[in-house]
DNA sequence: TGTACATCAGTGAACGCGCGTTCACTGATGTAC
DNA sequence: TGTACATCAGTGAACGCGCGTTCACTGATGTAC
């Protein structure tokens, strides 16, 4: 319940939209992604059910705004955590800060992560919608060239995906309830995101398919 | 549409569960997982729409099917994998092989691959989904053993880790259209798959931590 | 081989529900003079 | 400082829609004799 409601007898609320906004995460913590409504978040906000129309047209509206603070935030959460290094940080430190702050955006805002990568809900015309996306995907491409600045287009793009996939389908498969006794209980799943930031970092600077290269795979 | 329509005129489809299994599919991939509705599935098999319910129970049920199916084709798949290797394939082009799988699974069933894990959707108390879950694990937990045979606890856990969030990750971004140019056009997400999964199997053979082992992160 | 009957599989009308959308409205706020 | 009026923000009734669920039903199939 984290959505502020209306103030009993005022008519007007002040500040719907965030309420909104907040309501959507408390549903989707709630219930889960697919009983967010418009009638269901006003009704939260203690508001009107048609009240939400003029700030967000449509319910595929409100999810695309709800989209797009979950992808600044991300990117906010990735600088923040580079920021907070020391200043005489090497780029290592710096790459496995930013995919510390990515696991953080996850942790801290586990509604924006379940809802903001459901394309199916979004509208992906919406050009606010579309600048956020490419703000979250800086900070790892800045962090990743810091530390591999020899890396060719290849080379990069394997190293990036590796980045990207690995901690965001660690933060996917756990924002899911999977992982059972492999990341429980919850000091376990930190010493893990730790091992695998590690891992990450030390796979990105190995040259290409390790020491030992990989034969053919038929 | 790969749902099997009732043939005009007969009063018993034959098929109908499968039928309707097929029509989740048809409905993910056209609209998305939200679309999915009993009454839609009927319609799409061409049959009264209260005739779902004797075969699943309700929505929850077929989508449960579902995703157990979805776990069972994944599981078949890495295996399948694996055993097309030469049969003097060694550890690491077996690892290598699982983690092939599991992207072809996804490539192949990419509607399965979408819902079987929204957790929310999923009667999570179903045992044959329970089994099916945890066949799926099995295949990388085998591979990863064989791989990496003197792992310990936390070091095989940050490596199953690595190994099942990338390709996870890397399958379920793709899935959502993420990655624009990075992995486009196809011939370079294939490209990116191998030196993906190359990365991951080297990166797990090395010693902790990798060669320079990490300062700590502040 | 043929008939009777039990069982199975799907039908279609009815119900109540929550949804999104519209629209005339009203209360609250801010600005001009 | 006070009054008039325009604009803004939210209201609530009404509508039509697709949904899941129920239930008496009917056509098709299979089995017993």
């Amino acid at each position: 319940m984290t959505a502020t409601p209306k103030p009993k007898g005022r008519h007007h609320h002040g500040a719907l939209r965030r309420a909104l906004l907040d309501a959507v995460a408390d549903i989707v913590l709630a219930t889960g992604p697919d009983a967010v409504s418009l009638r269901e978040c006003a009704r939260r906000v203690g508001v009107s059910h048609s009240a939400a129309a003029p700030h967000f047209g449509d319910l595929r509206g409100l999810l695309t705004s709800f989209a797009t603070e979950g992808n600044l935030r991300l990117a906010q959460a990735m600088r923040d955590a580079v920021a907070a290094l020391p200043p005489d940080a090497d780029a290592r430190a710096r790459l496995a800060a930013t995919g510390q702050g990515y696991m953080a955006f996850a942790r801290d805002n586990p509604a924006h992560f379940r809802l903001m990568f459901r394309t199916d809900l979004v509208n992906m015309a919406d050009t606010a919608w579309q600048q956020a996306l490419q703000a979250s995907w800086a900070p790892l491409a800045e962090a990743m060239a810091g530390h591999v600045p020899g890396a060719d287009g290849r080379a990069l793009r394997a190293r990036l995906t590796l980045a990207w996939a690995a901690v965001h389908g660690f933060c996917a498969l756990r924002a899911e309830g999977a992982g059972g006794e492999l990341w429980n209980p919850e000091d376990r799943a930190q010493e893990v995101a730790d091992d695998l930031i590690a891992l990450i970092v030390a796979a990105c600077a190995m040259p290409d398919g390790g020491d030992e290269r990989l034969p053919p795979l038929v």
